[in-house]
DNA sequence: AAGATTACCTGAAGGC
DNA sequence: TGCCTTCAGGTAATCT
């Protein structure tokens, strides 16, 4: 399930391979997530890539007119960079032939459960969706992610999930700050203080540089746009580490669910 | 207004 | 073998 590290490291592969690149032609063999959906075609042929970057889950493809393709991924999500045409597989939904690279002739788009979508979106679109999200938690001090997280009246895990409040943060990342930080994800932000604050703020910008260092945490199926799977799954200290002894303390990890999602603490470590 | 619940969708895994 | 249930979680919508 790509978060912000994974999808920190698929922008950066496809910027370095499809800026600069146009593209010639598009099929689509499953248009129900694309918006908008009959003139997908005719709005993105033709069109030149500018630069390709991240705001939170987002990969956004800037256009040489203005506009924009924004992709999310959501849990299966997949945009992978060939060589050459790939073969067709049941759950790809578009392709997209380019001119211009020379390391790409073509971007496949596809996404098993299909909630993921591709969506055209004009400059000031873009901006208004950017200004949906909260900042990101590489692009600020960790003393003011820490303030930032400490005007949530929530608790700890919901905070961290809320886009709202801090982008690009999902289940798997959000339990590993708290166990870095020593906090139960099911604590409230009221009940924590400055110092609590200050070092899970300072616990969730290592853990997503760590992470994009490894090119992601491939848990299901995410890989990146070469297709490649995330080196980070088995640095992971506490998500999916459910019943096993923890690495501090040995104490049998908890897997409850929490925010509506599995969460997972040492009842130990985190107080 | 926080927080729980549901819907979306498919495949993997586990139970019988 | 094979059928059924449960689980995985990003996000919006809906309810309490």
């Amino acid at each position: 399930m790509p978060e912000l590290p994974e999808v920190e490291t698929i922008t950066r592969q496809l910027n370095d391979k499809l800026s600069g690149a146009t593209i010639t032609n598009v099929e689509v063999f499953f248009g129900n997530r694309l918006q908008p959906q009959k003139t997908f075609t005719k709005v993105t042929v033709g069109r030149k890539i500018v630069n390709i970057k991240r705001r939170a889950k987002l990969v956004v493809f800037c256009f040489d007119n203005g506009s924009a393709m924004i992709a999310h991924l959501k849990m299966t999500g997949h945009l992978i960079v060939h060589q050459q045409k790939p073969t067709i597989e049941k759950h790809d939904h578009v392709l997209f032939e380019l001119t211009g690279s020379p390391s790409a002739s073509h971007l496949l788009w596809s996404d098993i459960r299909k909630f993921g979508y591709l969506k055209i979106v004009s400059k000031g679109d873009l901006s208004d969706i950017s200004k949906h999200y909260g900042p990101e938690p590489l692009e600020i001090s960790a003393q003011e992610l820490a303030k930032h997280i400490g005007t949530s009246r929530s608790n700890l895990k919901s905070t961290l999930l809320n886009q709202k409040r801090v982008a690009g943060i999902g289940n798997i990342y959000a339990d590993e700050a708290c166990f870095r930080a020593r906090l139960r994800p099911t604590k409230s932000i009221a009940a924590c203080s400055a110092r609590d604050l200050l070092r899970l703020a300072e616990e969730i910008q290592k853990v997503l540089h760590e992470s994009i260092a490894q090119k992601g945490t491939s848990a299901n199926n995410y890989v990146d746009a070469n297709g490649t799977r995330g080196g980070f799954l088995s640095l992971l200290r506490i998500y999916g580490r459910g019943g096993q002894p923890c690495v501090q303390c040995g104490t049998t990890i908890k897997k409850i669910v929490h925010a509506g999602r599995g969460t997972h603490f040492c009842p130990e470590c985190q107080k």
